[in-house]
This record gives C-alpha cells, structure tokens and sequence, in this order.
DNA sequence: CGCCGACTTGACACCAATCAAGATAAGTGG
DNA sequence: CCACTTATCTTGATTGGTGTCAAGTCGGCG
C-alpha cells in the first residue's frame, strides 16, 4: 500500500506514498460508491459564492508555502471510494487537496449517511475535534493530497501568524459554503436542491464542457442521494422533472446536458412547493 | 437612540450606545417577531456538542481581554426584534455577545427567510464576505454586545497571534454547529427536528427549569419556523405529535413541560418516515 | 368591549419515502 | 467474443408527511 515516490510538480516533497484501492468507501447502508476521470480542479469554489481564491491562495509567499511543504508528506489515491480519515479517529494530520474530488461525510446516530459537502483543489481535510475528526473523508475519483502532523502544524502556527491567518480563512470559507447548504436544505426541495448541485457543478470546468453544454456528473446516484438529503428515488425523480421541463437531457448516467441554465435558476427560485 | 453611559462588569469601556426598539426585527414576509425575557446566558454552546467553553474564552489572557476591549463599544438592546446588522451592509464591525440570543437570518432568492443560527453569550457575530455582512442579526429579547471596528480588529490581530486563533477556534466553532444543522436538516422530518431543537435548549440553564422541567421557548412559531425550515403549521403539527406520544406538554405557546427526555432522543434516532 | 396579533387547527393537494422489481451498463471468466 | 454475474440506474404503486389556504381560538391592550 505503500512506497513508490513520484516528484510532485510543486513542490519537492520527501516522503511520497501511493494508495492502491483497498476497500468500499462507503459507511452507509446504501452502499455507495464512487469511481470517476482523471480530474484537475482548480482552486475554484465548489459552491456558487463568489471568493476570490487568488486572495486565499496567496496569503502565504511562495518561500512559505515551500517551507511548509517540507513538513509534508504526499499521498495518491487512484480511484474513488478510498478513505483519507474516518469519523472517530484520532486526528493526526491536517490534509491539503492537491488534486480530485472528495466527500466529507457522517454518520448519523440512525445510521444514515449525509455528506456534508464535497472538497476540491485547493481545500482542506481534517479539522479536528477535541482531537479526532468528527467527519470520514473519502476520494471521489483519482486524488492526491499532501498532509501534515497537526503537532507541527501548530508549532508553525506559532511561529507564521500568517498561516494561522491562513488556516482561519479557509475555515471561515468551509463556513460560508456550511451556510449556503444550511439555506438549501432548509427552504429547497429535492428537485431544487438537485439544480442547486448542477448549477455549482456547472463552476467546475473540468466538469462542465461548455461548448457542447455537457455536464460530468463526479457521483453516483447513492452519494448525490445522501449529499441532497434524500434518497436514490427521490433524487431520479428530480431528474426525471428536469428532464420533463426542457431543462436538462440525461445523455449517460453520468453525463447530462444542461439545456437551459436560466431555467434551473428560475428552479431554484421558485417557491417550495410547485407553482403559486 | 444612544447616548446613556452605565459600566460594563468585565470591563471599562468609553462610549455606550443604548439602543430602544425602533423596528419590526424581521425581512421575512412571515411577519416574525421576537420578544422574551431577560436572559443571562453563559457561554455554552447551543447545540448538544460538547466543546470546553473555557478553553476557548481563556485564549486570550486577562490583559489581553483588557486591552480588547479598550477599543471596543458596548450595545444593549431593550427588546427582541432589534437589528443589529442587516444582510448586504457594510461589514464596519465585530460584535462579541455578552448577553442575550440572536438570530443569524438570510433571505433566500424566492424572498424565504431561513434562520441559520442562534448565538448565545461568548460567540460573535459580524465575520465580513468580501467587506460585507451576508448575514443580519437581530435579537431575540434584551441583549447587550462590545464591538470593535474590523480595521482595528485587524491590526491587533498582526500583532496577537492568539487573537487570531481565537477567532480561528470560534469560526471552526461555528463550523461545527453549521454542519450540525446540515445533518438535522438533511436528514430529520419536522417532527424530528422540533425535538433536536428542544434538546437543544435544555442546555441552556436560563431557558429550562430543571426542578420543574419545564423549558422557556425563546422563539415565537414564526422564527421557530424558520429555523426548522418550515412553516408555523408544520411545526405546529410537530408539538402537537410530541404531546400526543406523551414526550412533552405545551403549558403556554412559549412554555413546554418536558416529560420525556429520553423519548425525545429516540425521535430523533428513528428513521425519518414513521416507524420501521 | 372590540381590535389585533399570535397561536392553533381542519381540509385538501402535492411531495417524498418505502418496497419492490425491471432495465441498463460494466466487469469477469470461459 | 460471448454468456454470465454484478452493480448501478431507472421506474411503478402505496402510504404517510408537508405546504397552502383558510378559518377559528386565545390573550393582551387601548
């Protein structure tokens, strides 16, 4: 499960391990899993906020950033469902995307899984609680992130006001994306949600072909399900409904068209329940 | 509507505003309004999770705490309903709550207004998007605040590293309890929801009579439903179904008997449909 | 007393979850 | 290469939950 060392483009990093796919991501009854493309995010927010990543990204110098890196050590994970860190661990290192998709996912006391949101480039794994994680984090496709012991993280938190400064960002960013699911499940239902989930797709353009209007769908049917609250049923309903109003056209699966970008926003407007 | 100078017990501040109720608190077509009593809250949190408040408050040490404050101003609002910032506004402040429940609201696209959170003594309100506030905050009841302009707020935070983890540790604090309600509003039906929220509430001393187990709501049905992210009969159906199994006893529209604390768990381990 | 706001409840239509079972695609071994 | 297995995607029928509209009740206050 271990060993091969590859040069990441980077930075130049010591330890490099390579993760085999070694088991079913999913901790849900549903049993979901995942397996998709080569992706190469970028920095770009997965929700449909408006954050200048640039201004994040740079919040430390590049000598920063390089000497940070140092300390860290690189992983690879070739295809979907491989766990990075589950819910109850003892929490050993802070994770920093570097490349692919990943789940943040828990499990509630019934048993049920709800993914609480996903994390792409640029994006960090692992916040710690009273010293473990409280969310399981699994790959959504190829990934590679590199990841550093939270007792060195902290120790350079002392001494670079800077990366706490950092740190705090991107906290307060996972918050506002947090928010903005808060108001989705809150006032949206299933059909909506699902539109919300297209149109933030739509941001990603490793997602998203834009001249043929051909969205790449990152998940199955299980995790979109447990990501909008709802169940697989319900959520190939939603579809069928887009479908039927000349918004989408399901081409594959895991390929739609998107056909009417107004109109899925006019979706998400509407008031819950039908039209009134 | 300011002007009145009276000492603040943690601390010596300057200016003194006193603010008297000049509004309906609510941008919500719902009509909402808020009034309670006066309430004394310490800082635990308002959610079930369990995190150690002092370790957060001592951070900062007692000069520290002292020198903070210098710079900041004291609020206090007579009565519910009272806004202390709105949605959209320029972000000029930092507030930190020294007494009283807000409310953390936003308008959703369709004119919805979904209540995010209830913040209790110890948090703070005000983090800026891009230099404004996403959020409003009113108050539900007499509540009193410092606050401190975020220019300063951000020189203090070059020079005091631990005045930026602090406010680190309370962003990821209020990360945490987003991703709460992410999981309740993912995953619970009204009903469900109504009993998290009144666990909730049990922790906090000033609202619930232990002797007599009896437990002051500090909403009325509208903010209430907004908070559960449905409408006043939904919720209205949810009491109704929680004293008709026996679990609680509506004594008043703003006072509940709670007879079965371990029952109301159980609601909210069950599945989300009924009973299976 | 009568107004007014907040709380409560009923009737109805629609949405969503459950239980199933069929259809499609992908992977496997002969 | 094809038949088989397997996993995933998709679709009905039923029942219960939820939003909307509307009407009625309670309590405070002038």
């Amino acid at each position: 499960m271990e060993g091969k060392t590859i040069n990441l483009s980077t930075s130049k990093i010591g330890v490099i391990l390579e993760f085999s796919e070694t088991e079913r991501g999913s901790t849900s009854p549903a049993g979901s899993r995942s397996s998709g493309p080569s992706l190469g995010l970028r920095a770009r927010r997965f929700d449909g906020t408006s954050v200048q990543p640039a201004a994040i990204r740079n919040l430390l110098s590049r000598e920063e950033q390089e000497h940070l890196l140092q300390s860290a050590t690189t992983l690879s994970y070739r295809r979907g469902g491989s766990i990075v860190f589950s819910e109850g661990e003892h929490a050993g290192f802070l994770y920093f995307i570097e490349e692919g998709i990943f789940r943040i996912s828990r499990c509630a006391e019934n048993g049920r899984r709800q993914i609480l949101a996903f994390r792409v480039s640029g994006d960090l794994l692992g916040r710690p609680e009273n010293g473990r994680y409280v969310n399981s984090a699994e790959t959504v496709g190829p990934a590679r992130v590199y990841r550093i012991a939270w007792q060195r993280m902290q120790q350079m938190m002392l001494a670079e006001p800077q990366l706490q400064l950092h740190l705090l960002m991107k906290a307060a960013d996972d918050f506002r994306q947090a928010e903005h699911r808060i108001m989705t499940l809150g006032q949206q239902n299933t059909c909506q949600r699902l539109a919300s989930f297209i149109l933030d797709l739509l941001n990603l353009p490793e997602l998203f072909d834009e001249t043929r209007s051909l969205l790449k769908l990152p998940v199955n049917r299980f995790d979109l399900a447990d990501y909008l609250g709802t169940v697989t049923k319900s959520s190939e309903r939603a579809f069928a409904r887009l479908e039927s109003q000349g918004l989408i056209r399901r081409v594959t699966s895991r390929t739609i068209e998107i056909l009417d970008i107004d109109g899925l926003h006019l979706v998400q407007r509407e008031q819950r329940r039908g039209h009134h």
